[in-house]
DNA sequence: CGTAATACG
């Protein structure tokens, strides 16, 4: 039998209702995506449409924010099914706001996470910091029992200066404090890879644009989505490729991707 | 400045 390649696909839309009226299924379908993982959807079950719910062959499978209406809230279209899907980590104060999907499948486990933001006040960075904490946690529990993990999304975080256009002016902003660099430092010692960094480690490619100030324009963006994957998932040679779409638009965020050939 | 409901990113 011949190896699987599996082509995963990460990518913040910033409102699903906005990015639908913006040429979104053309994206999805060039973006040619086996599992296309969603962030800030915002938007709760009622307001989600029938071509929302079935696109093509795929299947969608959604996390909701419970708490606040119109916020946050991931989503995934799969291909293939998976064998569960888990929503959050049965922790209610970190689950509440639809942040988390987790998608079983045979051969590895696939996050798909939206991490929260800590700009709008001390209380949102410590909530981050505890997210990060409560969340890695949890998928450190499978990868330490030998399971192969990915984790994917908008990570709120520019991990070293060349992951963002001005480290300078934004070192004392929320994505780029110290405790928040420090904290994708130690993701990395935790074992594992941060993919795209690793294929590219001179790369100044960016993954979002503020809306103000002509920021795509003038690409003054931050790399903060990652796709992350437990150590074994490199060593094992599964890793085909990584890649930041700049050419697809719709959002603030661009898609990310990798591409896996799995034995 | 943009999304989706007056807050949040």
């Amino acid at each position: 039998m011949g190896a699987e390649e599996v082509r995963l696909v990460s990518w913040n839309v910033n409102g699903l209702r906005a990015v639908w009226k913006k040429d979104f299924l053309e994206s999805m379908e060039r973006l040619g995506a086996d599992v296309l993982m969603v962030q800030e959807t915002k938007l709760q079950e009622p307001q989600l449409t029938p071509e929302m719910t079935a696109v093509n062959d795929s299947k969608a499978h959604w996390s909701f924010s419970t708490v606040k209406k119109g916020y946050s809230g991931v989503g995934a279209w799969t291909k293939t099914d998976p064998a569960a899907v888990r929503h959050g980590i049965g922790m209610p104060e970190f689950d509440d706001e639809g942040r988390i999907l987790e998608l079983e499948y045979d051969k590895f486990t696939l996050f798909n996470v939206y991490f929260p933001n800590g700009q709008q006040s001390d209380e949102r960075l410590d909530y981050k910091l505890r997210f990060y904490d409560a969340f890695f946690a949890y998928a450190n529990a499978l990868k330490d029992k030998g399971r192969p993990v990915v984790i994917c999304g908008d990570v709120n975080t520019a991990h070293n200066e060349i992951d963002l256009r001005h480290p300078k002016a934004n070192a004392k902003r929320s994505g780029f404090l110290p405790v928040e660099r420090e904290w994708l430092d130690r993701i990395l010692s935790m074992g594992y890879v941060d993919t795209f960094r690793h294929l590219y480690p001179e790369e100044e490619k960016y993954s979002w644009w503020s809306y103000r100030f002509n920021a795509r324009k003038s690409n003054a963006g931050w790399r903060i989505d990652y796709f992350y994957v437990s150590r074994d998932i490199l060593d094992n040679g599964w890793i085909k490729g990584a890649w930041i779409d700049n050419d697809t638009f719709g959002s603030d965020h661009c898609p990310i991707g990798l591409d896996l050939v799995i034995p």
